[in-house]
Formats: structure tokens, sequence, C-alpha cells
DNA sequence: CAGATCTCAGCTATACTGAAATGC
DNA sequence: CGCATTTCAGTATAGCTGAGATCT
């Protein structure tokens, strides 16, 4: 079940921390991407999840919230208005925002990648009992809020 | 202690491991990177760390140790030899092969980056208890182990 | 004036692919 | 021949910076 066989990393490596979430994020994201194939990308699921959520918003709180940079943003809102998941319409009480919105369509594509995340999750998680995924989840919270930058 | 303020983000967001272990692993290589300073790279690191408890190795059978690219590791060698902290001799029993060795001068590197990595991983790991610790590095290394490529 | 917002251009690091040259 | 190793060139993405235009 688990893959071939690959020769052991240098032991000093294997029990630090960050060496090991570096790699297992690795691997978590290549098995998510796997999990979504051409239905959409992480950064799709993350920005569409935050309109669906936060309703009208700006472009520059959404960035904030999803932790994501206003550039990247601009990029992606571009591709999801390119194909009718989302709209930039102008703030009538700030005209230098956009209030973002997400689309019947934005929706209906959002419930597909739910479902294809939800699968990777699955995939992602096999070997460790519903204990455990809890308390892993718990502990990657502590240490983003402690971390919260 | 805990940094400012942060919008929170979406709830569908915050409970998707694979979603928390790309915030904490960008989050940690931040915090290795402040305490690694201008002494070196995480890539470095892992490639002095390799070189140290592999003794002469082929490139090829190190970026497979390490997870690296046989491409990235050209660069890093490059880079570490230029630097002085590791050698390329030709390998006697197969001519293609580079026999790579740590220097003395690297050895020495690699120590004052063993203490840096060490207090980085501290800092990361601050808001746990030793027990937590523990467990949260096991539930790392199985998760690695399962979906070793 | 300071400050926030959106956009664009460009940079760095990481990860990977393809192909060539060499030698088993 | 097939196969492995090293190297180089190129691609893709994420994350970030700086600056300009606009507006409060």
């Amino acid at each position: 079940m688990t893959p071939p066989d690959r020769p052991p990393a240098p032991t000093c490596l294997r029990s630090v921390p960050s060496w090991l979430l570096n790699q297992v994020s690795s691997r978590a994201n290549k098995v998510v991407a796997d999990a979504l194939g051409q239905s959409g990308s992480r950064r799709q699921y993350a920005v569409l999840a935050g309109l669906e959520e936060f309703g009208p918003i700006s472009q520059a709180e959404l960035s904030r919230r999803l932790g994501l940079d206003r550039s990247d943003l601009v990029a992606e809102l571009n591709s999801l208005e390119r194909d009718g998941l989302a709209r930039r319409e102008p703030d009538k009480s700030d005209p230098r925002r956009n209030a973002l919105h997400i689309t019947a369509a934005g929706a209906v594509a959002l419930q597909d990648l739910h479902d294809r995340v939800r699968a990777g999750q699955e995939a992602l998680l096999a070997p460790l009992s519903v204990g455990e995924r809890a308390e892993f989840v718990s502990l990657l919270q502590r240490l983003l809020a402690h971390h919260a930058s």
C-alpha cells in the first residue's frame, strides 16, 4: 500500500519538525492537486470559499483573510471573472474598492471543489485514526494561531 | 506574545489539513530562515547534513535521500564548493559519478547550522508541550512514510 | 497632507522537465 | 543496445516588493 522504497533521509533531518512539515506539505499538495484534477486549483478553492462565506468583500480584505498576496489575488480574480465564477462590482460607499461576489456558477463550482478537497483530505490522512486526525488538526491550528502574522 | 490581529480565514478552510499544513509550513520556513540568518539556507543545511552522515556519496543518491531535485543539487554544490564547504571528486569505480565530501570547514559550518536550526524549532513549537511536540513529530513522520514517493 | 485600494511589472525561491554528453 | 549520472536550459508556480493611479 505504501509506495516503493525510498532511501532514508539524514537522521538529523528526520526529526526536525520544520523539515517534516515541508515534506508532508509538499506531498499533501500533490494529493490535493490530484483530487482537484482539472476542476480548479487550491487558490481558486480558497478564493471561492472566501467569497461565499464573506459575501461582498473588498480585495484587500479578502487577501488578508486568505493570507494571499494582493497581487496574486488580482490574477486569480481575472481568471475567475473570465470563467464567470466571480464578479467585481464597484463599491458604492468607497470607489477605491471592488465589491467581490461569487456567481451562481461559482457556487456550483465551489460545491464540486468542496467534494474533491474532502476526498483529497481522506487520501492524505488515510494512515491516521479518527482521533489522531482531530489531534493533528488541533495541533496545526494552535501553531497557526501562535504564529499568525 | 502572539502577534497582531489577523482577520479569520473562511470556516471551511480552517479545518482542512492540507491548507493548515501549507500555512504552518510557510510560517515555519520564515521562523527557520530568521534563525539561520546569514549563516545559510535550509537547502544548504540539508545537503551538508547528508554529506556528513552518508560520507562519500554520488549526487544522484544524495538527491534521492534528500528528496531534492538532481538539477537543484548541482547549483547548491556549486555554491558549497565555491565556499570551500564541500568537494566533488571523481569516483574511481564509476567515472560517471562524483564522490561528494564535506570539508573540515563544511563540518564547522554544519555545527553552527545545527544550533541555529535547533533554536528555530524551539521557536516554532513554543506553544506545544513536550509531549505534544513528540506527538506532532510522530504524526508527521507517519504521514511522510505513507506518502513516500 | 497621510492613508487605503487596485493594478501592473518584476523579482526570488522552489520544483520540475527535457535533452545532451558521458560512461556503465 | 538499454540504463544511469551529471549538467544545462527552460518552464511553472508561490510569495513577495515597488511604484503608480485613484480616492477618503
